[in-house]
DNA sequence: GGGTGTAATGTAATGTTATAACGTATGGCG
DNA sequence: CGCCATACGTTATAACATTACATTACACCC
């Protein structure tokens, strides 16, 4: 094949391997601050164990990892997920219901596409500007106007791909 | 704006109108013949109510409308909504765990786009070559194996947002 | 320091989505 | 008919997510 490779997918990052958890953090706390909120213990709580999973969890679990003496509760863990999504430290996986952290600084109106392992479950992403034309184009033909794209795709890791003889 | 509009993206349709029931009914019928297995009076009127919805409903949505003197369980919903969705007559929509039926023949590996208006609801599919490469390209940088994409954009369909002007 | 207001937490309950388990019924076929 | 696979009915429960409301923590101002 030589088909044009798309140079823009050049920047992934593998989350199968530990983020790095000083760049997602500073990242939550500078977010704190342009809104004038706190980077909390419990939001750090789940953010270092998301960033030390490398892959994404149930809300669930992340309440039960984080349970010793004190019970963690569900809510606590959504509350705290929802504002590191609006940091932009953790994703969402709608095709899991699972978060995972994310040290990759998205651009404004970047268009990423997760890559999610069917063995490992570990997550790449990838930014295309080529994907992001074709969905301009696809929306364009019906007036379509869009606002945030969600791309999903299943398949297998390199590392899941060559140990299963293909 | 005078950007390649991705040809293969013309094959669009609008959800927001009622489907061809005749023609959905009848894949339905021909996938249950080609398996062995039987489009069966649940399964019809599953398809018959999301047919005639013509945008994304819910499971028990679709367990409550069917109930009548007897009450249809969720359980059985999903049921026919797996045979349904085999059938290639349902999707369903991460984004939003709901469920709507498709006239749209999809061919074999063929990258389909959902775009859903966060008015009205409605369901919008183009199959995009464009979108495809821009996948195989980002997976391509991390030697990913990309099996089944889903690809789901969130925006204002051409009706909704002419009426609410922009 | 004390008062005030917003942000965040604690706690309990509930809502929503999806599947498991298991017995019964139905329909095709030799 | 007897068999087998498919589908259904029913109950229960798992898994995911949010509401409601009382309380606490913190920054800011006087």
């Amino acid at each position: 094949m030589h088909r044009d490779p798309d140079p823009s997918a050049a920047c992934t990052h593998a989350h199968c391997d530990v983020i790095d958890a000083e760049a997602v953090q500073s990242r939550a706390r500078s977010y704190a601050a342009s809104k004038g909120t706190r980077f909390t213990p419990t939001r750090q709580r789940v953010l270092a164990l998301l960033a030390a999973t490398g892959k994404p969890i149930a809300a669930y679990e992340i309440a039960e990892k984080l349970s010793g003496s004190r019970k963690v509760q569900a809510v606590q863990v959504y509350r705290a997920l929802e504002f590191l999504q609006e940091a932009g430290c953790v994703h969402r996986l709608a095709s899991r219901s699972a978060f995972f952290a994310c040290d990759h600084r998205h651009g404004e109106g970047e268009t990423v596409v997760f890559m999610v392992c069917s063995q490992c479950g570990a997550v790449q992403e990838a930014a295309s500007d080529l994907v992001a034309r074709g969905l301009r184009g696809a929306a364009k033909t019906t007036g379509f106007r869009p606002r945030h794209p969600m791309i999903e795709v299943e398949g297998e890791c390199a590392k899941c791909a060559g140990e299963s003889v293909s």
